[in-house]
DNA sequence: AGCTTTTGGTAGATGAATACAATAGAGATC
DNA sequence: GATCTCTATTGTATTCATCTACCAAAAGCT
């Protein structure tokens, strides 16, 4: 008791007044113990209201909780992590190109983090000019960070230095939306990127198109091959044979879409609609059809994949196939904070312990398809 | 506890070798302590050397070095942060929605970071479903971080709740992109939006065009406001009449754009160009056009501001005038590491200490701009 | 030699968590 | 009824990796 009433009286450091200057360093932030001072407590026991808060009686807490607010404590993440608890930190390696699939996983980990109260570190892994992922840097900033957990995107995926040292980190790491074919044995959450394509293609055919065109993406995106097999096998659902004429390869940027749309759209018999690996190429192959003043969509007919921002943005809005990222954030984040996927969700199939794969795939009907007569 | 001691005895924890798992906590960062003693010095030289290396002897400091380097050394942020130094950690509020500007400032700044050994925390700001910003929430978040400063985009710099308090941060903040009229006086790195509308305003005159419609954004965005006055400015400049009925504004969204074209093309005599105050206004004022089967940009010109994505993923693309988000970014970081702005930079104009304006504003030509014949 | 400057070291602090110790109260044992 | 055991709860000491502040030793200069 003596000892509080001590401390009570504020000395030392804490009467600065303060300065004239413009932005004033503030009394210092709240610490732990003034708040266990205040409920007449021990820091141990406040501490524990924060991070085990069973192990403290019904009593104390509130007492303690209190004060908490009172003082309108917050726990320092840096010293809360150096003392061995957690970061509350995540990590989100973004590069800047071709990211409207990166920003959509971004903004949707931003809302999961701000309820969950974990906070999100984003990385530039951009290649440089000559195309060279430093991996080696990527790597460095990483470890310094003492994170909680990583989301790897598929782009970063496809880096194989940079898998098998993550595999080594103290915190987990969680693939966001690959299919396959990673060396390492890391966490996933797909979606069923091979339905989705399959269930697109069938919507086009039902459409009474026969002769549809595909744009996948880069060989390394696993993504990209389970949507044109997706393709393939609604095709042959169909007895439709699939043209290997028809089947091109862009690299998910708008450009490549307007490559591919201009060989496709040159053929002796151009496609009368075609399927796109993401929705940025279905953009690019619907500027390359309206500069050569092709009548979207009766003319041809287009569909996206992603339901991407761009889908929205291009006119006529594209038709495409939505990925449930916000879910798929969801699951990842909580595999990362809780050290395993939840039971019970719904749409998703546990293929294995460590990976989840979301199985509902909807198509939002939007006006870049139109029916063959 | 007697299961805690039937673990080998004399064993720390260090030499456990790899053991099945697939994440491995793998043996512990290298610390200062190691790379002091490799190097034969004590920890403070090896801190030194990080931090103040002028205060090392040429000699000492390389030798340090190489032990870093064996080691693979990277300090620790989290200790040293709660030792009072920096936490190479910098703040970047973000939203969701209408996301084209931030998402370049976020790409930037990602870019910035990387290249000078910062990380960026990115926070949520989205208003939640009711329209309100939690101002509370997003102040308590940022607080907890130990920030060492803060980039606030327009979007935050309307909330002055969150600006005043943001004033009494022991780190600094900088307004990116703001014009003026923020009550807290905080540091700010413009461009000239007014001169850049007057501009591109100018230019559409030049082209033919007298008859010239105006999309701004909301009251609370000092930039659109500039950008409107450069209109106005532009007009007068070739005696022409600003047109009440042809000013109109939006909020910014695509939507809005086209809610406002409807306006504009359904008047008696809609105009024949149109001046938006953000790109995302002028695709949805593209796409309310092309659905009444105007023909662009024939039957009517757009430029939009800001050049940002959409500008190239609409078609016609847009022409739009170009903000060197680059150069804004990197004056913002630096004034946040250096505390004050360099005094050499080409293109720019020091409104005072605390204020640096980027003059340099340039018309992106594309495509959705045609001579009034 | 005496003083200043440079350079490197020691001690303590930072805020909170882990490990272990201590205390109190309930019920059990004799 | 006194003591003992066990459990629930709270406290003490230590640790985390690094920095700031203050000292001491070495080197340079007059």
């Amino acid at each position: 008791m003596s000892d509080r009433s001590g401390t009570q009286v504020g000395e030392t450091r804490e009467d600065i007044p303060s300065r004239s200057d413009i932005h004033v360093p503030q009394r210092r932030a709240v610490t732990i113990k003034q708040v266990a001072d205040l409920a007449g407590v021990s820091q141990m026991t406040v501490s524990r209201v924060f991070n085990h808060p069973d192990a403290v009686k019904q009593d104390t807490r509130v007492r303690v909780e209190k004060a908490v607010k009172t003082l309108n404590y917050r726990p320092n993440l840096m010293a809360r992590n150096l003392a061995g608890g957690n970061s509350q930190l995540l990590g989100l390696p973004f590069h800047g190109v071709n990211s409207a699939y990166i920003t959509k996983v971004l903004i949707a980990a931003l809302g999961i983090c701000r309820e969950r109260g974990h906070h999100l570190v984003v990385e530039d892994i951009t290649e440089t000019e000559d195309g060279k992922t430093d991996s080696e840097d990527i790597l460095k900033r990483l470890k310094s960070l003492s994170l909680d957990g990583l989301i790897v995107p598929p782009h970063l995926a496809r880096n194989n230095v940079v898998m098998n040292q993550l595999a080594l980190q103290p915190y987990m790491s969680v693939l966001l939306g690959a299919g396959a074919n990673v060396e390492t044995d890391i966490a996933k959450v797909s979606s069923d990127d091979r339905g989705g394509s399959r269930k697109v293609t069938r919507y086009l055919i039902e459409k009474g198109h026969t002769h549809i065109g595909f744009i996948g993406g880069p060989a390394d995106y696993p993504a990209g091959r389970a949507r044109k097999l997706g393709l393939e096998l609604a095709l042959t659902d169909f007895d439709i044979a699939p043209d290997p004429a028809l089947m091109l390869r862009g690299d998910y940027s708008i450009q490549s879409g307007m490559i591919a749309g201009e060989k496709l759209l040159s053929l002796k018999v151009p496609p009368t609609a075609v399927v796109c690996a993401n929705d940025d190429m279905a953009a690019g192959l619907m500027m390359s059809a309206l500069r050569r003043g092709i009548k979207l969509p009766d003319e041809l007919s287009i569909v996206g994949y992603g339901d991407t921002t761009i889908a929205i943005q291009a006119w006529p809005n594209i038709t495409t196939v939505r990925q449930p990222i916000k879910l798929m954030t969801q699951l990842s984040i909580g595999y990362l904070t809780e050290g395993e996927f939840p039971s019970d969700v719904p749409l998703t199939k546990r293929i294995s312990d460590n990976h989840i794969e979301v199985s509902e795939v909807e198509i939002v009907e939007r006006e870049s398809v139109a029916r063959l007569s």
